[in-house]
RNA sequence: GAUUAUGUAGCUCAGCAGGUAGAGCACAUCCCUUUUAAGGAUGGGGUCCUGGGUUCGAAUCCCAGCAUGAUCACCA
């Protein structure tokens, strides 16, 4: 960063220019601007706020704060680095909080152990004065317990390793009560790097997430499976139904769908001959974004060959087991209102029954109008569109999914619905599929794999069809997919599962947007602003720019659309109310001002 | 996309039968050698989201827009 941004000139005379309100840039409060004077303190007094050396440390704050009562022999020197999140000075002593990636500590700097003989100033001035909450520092020292009992290090030597220019949100905490909590969501989301220092628990949902992750992975690698990658710009964005985000490919000119899912391809390294593979992978959807969708979203899909759906939910079982156990050593996990039990088997219901439980209506064996009837006699919105299996999802998803609080495999799906998945062996109207429902959601999805690739042909022009008839979501067909199932494919079991959700399950995490570091938002905006040296180019004297901005003209397009006497009369009116020592503006010059635009 | 709520200081929020903009914390100055959502005193800090309208006068009322949340629709 050049040093010139921080040597502004008017900076020099501060206090003085500091009530000159015409003076004070537009875009830096008081309080950035007290930090940037005192960053140019600190050079001036030979301190480097942002020393290249690394700083050497050897224990973590949550180390000291679970080893030391347990022996108070500990710790005689540390060297401890973080970020300071509160200071309570007390004349020569003073009290820090510092926190590093573990937590929070507390620090007692004494006046007469950072500095050298009678020179006090690297307390009274530096420390004091020149530093700031949110500053990084380092320290060195010994660990005590203060007499009010908390476990502090007593600081002998301290270095400011990065200076903060800009304030952080203070955020209190008394018996559980947070105060001032850092707590507007779209703050928190744009800049997450300020939620995760102020707010405690961000940085553990995060933790867990990669957890969560590592768990499942291990689970996989311990079978023998292989992680793979496969793309995800895809000229078919096959494997799901969902609409997807298309882009451009320039040296092909062709356009290239960004994946909704990563099914096809797995399946055709199962052609291949692995015997199973799973792949962490990002998808898109353009769809809507609510509390539990961002247009990227994160699956785990797994394929393993010689293996059917049975066998696939009792893997899933497993797996979301461990993962529950592997990080919180139980079961059972609050989440919201309820307590969910992870513990194997999970309960198995076919999709049939659990339409009659929940409806009363015994939907098997019905053609489409019958159940287009069923649909209106439930009050559920039937478009023309929807097919046989998708009306039949209407209503389980209108009537059903809700009641699956506890883990729930839903199975047997109706063949319509499911263009990927193979006929039920005793049933030719269903499918060999199961979704996983926890708390009312689908967390996952899986099916005895269709591998026969005359059937599956069929299954396409089906969703051609659909698609035809206006179901916008209905698949492509992947020529080159079923030309890899002509090769043959064995009997394979395949199940994807929602990462962002499983996440916010194990987590008690309500929206998705707590467990995604970047959701989605729209971009900020951004403000136009012409440069002083533009203003200035017209002719507009230095001292008149802020008055000029305050009145709302960020650019000189903006000036000359200006109604002449309304802006004359603010700018004097401006001065009048700040008592600036300026020359009062003319409307002549005004006028010629504009009249250079 | 629809409905609805919110938008005031760095943060959290008051204020609104229309009449000079408030608090706590943060910040600044001074005092204080061990405090605990930090002790005392003093002080600075606001395009009251933006643009229109009504009005002598708008943070406050009306309209439109923007942003965010919630609910619904779509979906995972």
């Amino acid at each position: 960063m050049s040093a010139s941004l921080f040597r502004i000139s008017h900076l020099t005379d501060f206090p003085y220019l500091c009530k000159k309100k015409y003076f004070m840039s537009l875009e830096l409060s008081e309080q950035e601007l007290f930090r940037r004077k005192s960053l140019e303190e600190l050079q001036n007094a030979g301190i480097n706020p942002y020393p290249a050396d690394l700083f050497e440390v050897n224990v973590k704050s949550s180390e000291i704060l679970a080893n030391y009562p347990k022996d108070n022999n500990l710790y005689k020197n540390v060297s401890i680095a973080g970020r300071i999140m509160s200071r309570r000075i007390m004349g020569a002593a003073s009290f820090v909080e510092l926190q590093d990636s573990t937590g929070r500590i507390q620090l007692y700097i004494k006046r007469d152990d950072i500095c050298q003989g009678e020179d006090t100033s690297f307390y009274n001035n530096v420390f004091k004065k020149m530093m700031d909450i949110g500053d990084i520092i380092g320290v060195t020292g010994f660990v005590f317990t203060t007499q009010m009992g908390e476990i502090s290090i007593h600081v002998s030597d301290l270095k400011l390793l990065s200076k903060s220019l800009k304030p952080l949100p203070i955020v209190k905490e008394k018996d559980g009560v947070l105060f001032d909590a850092f707590s507007d969501p779209e703050q928190r989301y744009r800049q997450r790097y300020v939620d995760l220092i102020v707010n405690e628990g961000v940085k553990e949902t995060f933790i867990k997430r990669t957890k969560i992750v590592q768990s499942m992975r291990e689970f996989f690698n311990s079978k023998g499976y292989l992680e793979v990658e496969t793309p995800i710009l895809q000229a078919i964005p096959g494997g799901a139904a969902a609409r997807p985000f298309i882009t451009h490919h320039n040296a092909l000119n062709i356009p290239l769908y960004l994946r909704v899912a990563n099914e096809l391809y797995l399946k055709r390294l199962i052609v291949g001959g692995f015997d199973g593979v799973y792949e962490f992978s990002k998808d898109f959807r353009n769809e809507g974004m609510d509390r539990t969708h961002n247009p990227e979203f994160t699956v785990m899909e797994i394929y393993v060959a010689y293996k059917d759906y049975k066998w696939m939910m009792d893997f899933t079982e497993q797996m979301i087991e461990k993962v529950a156990k592997d990080l919180h050593g139980t079961t059972m996990v609050r989440f919201g209102e309820n307590d969910i039990e992870f513990k194997t088997p999970f309960a198995r219901v076919t999709m049939i029954d659990a339409i009659k439980e929940h409806t009363g209506f015994d939907i098997s064996g019905m053609d489409e109008d019958q159940i287009r009837e069923v649909c209106t006699k439930l009050h559920i919105e039937a478009e023309p569109s929807m097919g046989k299996g998708k009306l039949i999802d209407e209503i389980f998803g209108a009537k059903c999914e809700q009641h699956y609080i506890q883990p729930t495999f839903i199975i047997d799906y109706p063949v319509e619905m499911s263009p990927l998945c193979k006929k039920h062996r005793l049933n030719p109207e269903l499918t060999e599929r199961f979704e996983l429902f926890v708390n009312g959601k689908e967390l996952a999805n899986a099916y005895s794999e269709l591998n026969d690739p005359i059937d599956q042909r069929e299954r396409f022009q089906e969703q051609l069809k659909l698609s035809e008839k206006g179901d916008d979501e209905a698949m492509f067909i992947d020529q080159d997919f079923l030309r890899a199932l002509e090769y043959g494919m064995p009997p394979t079991s395949g199940m994807g599962i929602g990462i962002d959700r499983l996440v916010m399950f194990m987590t008690n995490s309500n929206s998705i947007q707590d467990v995604l570091f970047f959701p989605q938002m729209r971009p900020e905006k951004k403000v136009v602003q012409t440069s002083d040296e533009d203003f200035m180019a017209i002719g507009v004297h230095e001292y008149w720019i802020q008055p000029i901005r305050k009145a709302g003209f960020n650019t000189l397009s903006a000036l000359k659309e200006a109604n002449i006497n309304k802006l004359f009369n603010d700018l004097n009116g401006f001065r009048k109310k700040n008592k600036l020592d300026i020359p009062a503006m003319n409307l002549g010059e005004l006028t010629d001002w504009i009249s250079k635009i």
